[in-house]
RNA sequence: GGGGGCGUAGGUCAGUGGUAGACCGCGAGACUUUUAAUCUCGGCGUCGGGAGUUCGAUCCUCCCCGCCCCCA
């Protein structure tokens, strides 16, 4: 809420200032300017940024630790099958914030909720010790309560407030219970307020937190190991992308945010680290969309004595197992549209693809002038220097990649734009690399890896080429990778799979900011 | 970069060329089984910022800022 923050709670200030206003001509020019009027004014504002009196929660009294002994959850699971007007006898502890009161005079019924889900409080008068303090706190505010497990008349689950303890005080309002926080902007930038009132989001964020911890139980049940590899790279390598650049004083160099981290994780195969995986926070600096964010994590995998065939089983597999898991099916809707993702996914190779769509065929060895005006005639902005390569992916990009739904492994891209991967066993031209298409977007990119130590330096050497004439995505040359090929590396299969877009697939997210806990904004003011 | 939408109380939203309203929240009161409890009372606001038109602008015009969507 940028426009909005400096007026955030402005409350009673405004009410003085406009009261001295009314005796006099409301001339805009005498109002004092904003940059002198609101330092002296901050510490008024924040004191007034809540539009409570001062609530009956004294900091001095919140107590250091609380024992609570059951959650909202578990108290359901437990006792949700009582009959109404039950009384278990059973004395229980629970915690969490006050999120709707029902105040009825000698009776008050509250809605505690905690990170499992809500139970009713429950208060009486002749019961509840200082139960007007009780019934004073406000919506927002954490709570202790310690009583009995009941069902009231009603069949309504509740403890009853034998002993309540107030834990902290919600200073600030809490957004409308019943409505929340609409605006997207002020739910990204409080987080800490969204999670409690936006069902959806906390859904999809603890979903992710299940995804990403069975995805690691997943690759390390097959033998892989997790490892963590630098995030500071003296050369940016393992993909096409602009870098965010650092500095590091005492050494005097720039250091880049990794793009991608399959440089060192190929050096840790040549190490002898025969199936590594990193879920790596990933940086590219690039514009913000629905599906970017300029930090992002990405899963990257290897394994020795694999090629990308391999990869493309263990990457339906894993999809599967985690829909299995999150959804309790492989048959997903997202956004409205089905989406089956039961193994084994269609097998196609990008040439088949663009022939269904466009209704062309292309081929790396078609004739360049061909290629040049297929691609004109599709829309692309043909750039003389590109090679047979980049018209051919350019024309899949443009006509065919956007029509798929999938999944579907598109098979077989052009060597010349996969300068990581190995050249195909059977056909010249082509790298032995696929693009996973799930939902309509690339949900992963692997490869049978280039271990070829003199291929993999006339790679780098086109990606110098390319550089030069201004492509300034291209890739660098980095010389401590290629010393590691020359040790050897063994045939290997990797494959990267990015994190935030699989769970916006689990999630029905449609905004990566909506499976991101702290999405990249804009500052506030 | 282009087009469109939006910006009014802590939250959700109405609204008008004569400087503003509802509901929730908050404060005061009533109420011994509520479920967004209900009822009575009370205010809360530089109506995103600036400039212009006007006797008068939250409203009309222009510029700027922010957010969202679509397109490039």
């Amino acid at each position: 809420m940028p426009a909005h923050a400096g007026r955030v709670g402005w409350g009673h200030g405004g009410g003085h200032r406009r009261a001295e206003w009314t005796h006099q001509p409301p001339v805009r020019h005498d109002r004092p300017p904003r940059a002198l009027a609101d330092p002296s004014r901050a510490a008024a504002r924040l004191r007034a940024q809540h539009d409570r009196q001062v609530g009956p929660v004294s900091p001095a009294d919140v107590p250091y630790r609380y024992d609570r002994d059951r959650t909202a959850a578990s108290l359901h699971a437990e006792f949700d099958g009582l009959e109404p007007g039950a009384e278990t006898g059973v004395t229980v502890s629970v915690a969490g914030r006050l999120m709707l009161r029902r105040d009825q005079g000698k009776v008050a019924f509250g809605t505690l909720q905690d990170s499992t889900g809500r139970v009713q409080l429950f208060a009486r008068a002749n019961t509840t010790p200082s139960y007007d303090g009780f019934c004073a706190l406000s919506l927002g505010d954490w709570t202790g309560v310690k009583g009995q497990v009941v069902k009231t008349r009603k069949g309504e689950l509740s403890v009853t407030v034998d002993e309540w303890t107030a834990l902290a005080e919600a200073r600030r309002s809490f957004p409308d219970k019943w409505h929340g926080i609409t605006d997207t902007d002020t739910r990204y930038r409080q987080r800490y307020v969204d999670l409690w009132v936006t069902d959806e989001a906390r859904a999809a964020l603890q979903l992710r937190s299940r995804a990403v911890s069975l995805l690691r139980r997943f690759l390390e049940d097959r033998g892989f190991i997790e490892v963590e590899t630098p995030i500071f790279h003296p050369i940016p390598g393992g993909a096409t992308a602009k870098p965010f650049v650092s500095h590091h004083n005492a050494l005097d160099m720039d250091l880049y945010l990794r793009i991608a981290t399959e440089l060192y994780l190929k050096r840790l195969v040549v190490g002898g680290f025969e199936k590594v995986f990193e879920v790596g926070r990933t940086f590219r600096n690039e514009g913000l969309s629905p599906r970017h964010n300029p930090e992002f994590t990405m899963l990257e995998l290897y394994e020795a004595y694999a090629d990308y065939g391999d990869m493309m089983r263990i990457t339906e597999e894993l999809v599967a197992h985690l829909a299995t898991e999150v959804r309790g099916t492989t048959r997903l809707t997202y956004g409205g549209r089905e989406l089956d993702l039961t193994p084994p996914w269609r097998r196609a190779t990008l040439t088949e693809l663009v022939e269904e769509h466009a209704g062309v065929h292309i081929d790396v060895d078609t004739p360049i002038d061909d290629l040049r005006a297929i691609a004109s005639a599709s829309g692309v902005e043909v750039d003389e220097a590109w090679g047979p390569g980049k018209l051919v992916l350019e024309v899949y990009e443009t006509t065919t990649e956007s029509e798929l739904w999938g999944p579907v492994f598109v098979c077989d891209y052009p060597k010349e734009v996969s300068p990581l991967a190995r050249a195909h066993r059977s056909k010249p031209g082509l790298a032995e690399r696929f693009e996973a298409i799930v939902a309509g977007r690339e949900l992963a990119n692997a490869f049978s890896e280039l271990v070829d130590p003199d291929d993999q330096r006339a790679r780098f050497e086109d990606q110098a080429r390319a550089k030069a004439a201004g492509d300034d995505e291209a890739m660098e040359l980095d010389e401590d990778f290629l010393r590691a090929l020359e040790y050897g590396m063994p045939p290997t299969g990797g494959l990267g799979i990015g994190i935030d877009r699989l769970v916006m697939l689990l999630a029905d997210a449609h905004h990566i900011r909506d499976v991101l806990l702290f999405p990249t904004l804009r500052p506030e003011q």
